[in-house]
DNA sequence: TCGGTTGTAACTGTTGACATTACAGCATAC
DNA sequence: GTATGCTGTAATGTCAACAGTTACAACCGA
């Protein structure tokens, strides 16, 4: 089991705003005909960025833009605007509190899950948007240099 | 979305083998009596662990116990055993090569996605079982002092 | 007012986790 | 050698989450 295709989504349809946002204006549909999905999951996306400050959408008129310098947003902000807060892992539901085991297995257990749960927060977020943007930005000029 | 209870189970069931097994024959239906899932759920997660060379199962006669010392098992070796070699985030599937953003965002966001993977699982790998048995332990003790 | 867009709700198909039942295979006790 | 208890595994049912899709109200600019 795994995380959903979100995170992955939601960087793509930034990188569509950030890079592509001055030539092109960046409708739900025409976000979705890059991503590849369907333009009502743009919108939903969309406004879990929007309701995380990370975006500013026009309705009416159509269009998304950054609501900040893309210095300023991480993996992790993203990640967190579209998967929750909730930990990585879940505790089972009904451990034994008759056996040793079972009464102590939540804390001890959590603490660990915990920690790697940071961990894998701290790594989301030490990249960033402007980071991302540079990477493809440079895979395109080498495209055309050969 | 988030990982099943699988890791957090087999982690459960490792410890009453290894802090209750002097006492009590670790079947698969006295195990989930701890771990409070159906038996059946126990003897697959154990299929996993044996598979993995951590446990060794006695068909027939009934019981498990551990196939190394638990310094020499981490959470790693229990998540990979239990989970998969998958790693945590799935990209999408159809980005648009026709769009400069969508024919490299695997390239480019993948390789930050496999820094968060390394990153989780190098904390997962930072846990060995003797340690949660000695949480467990200790815990155990603060009971009855107090 | 009209055309294009966003914001949502509702329905559907798919997938995975988990519980449960059932039964074949194996090892020990008698 | 049979009975008993356990493991291994297949089949089935339930439930929740994800994602695709359709539909429609709300909104804005020409």
């Amino acid at each position: 089991m795994r995380y959903s295709t979100r995170l992955p989504v939601a960087t793509h349809i930034l990188l569509c705003i950030a890079l592509l946002g001055g030539e092109h204006k960046t409708t739900s549909a025409f976000l979705a005909g890059s991503v590849g999905v369907n333009p009502v999951v743009v919108r939903n996306v969309l406004g879990q960025l929007k309701a995380a400050g990370i975006v500013s959408v026009e309705p009416g008129v159509g269009g998304a833009s950054l609501a900040r310098e893309p210095e300023r947003i991480s993996l992790l902000d993203v990640f967190r605007a579209v998967e929750g807060q909730e930990g990585l892992f879940r505790l089972h539901d009904n451990p034994n509190p008759a056996c040793p085991v079972g009464r102590n297995v939540h804390a001890v257990l959590g603490k660990s899950l915990a920690a790697v749960d940071d961990a894998m927060e701290a790594q989301l977020a030490a990249t960033t948007l402007r980071e991302l943007m540079d990477a493809t930005s440079e895979r395109e000029a080498m495209r055309y240099r050969g």
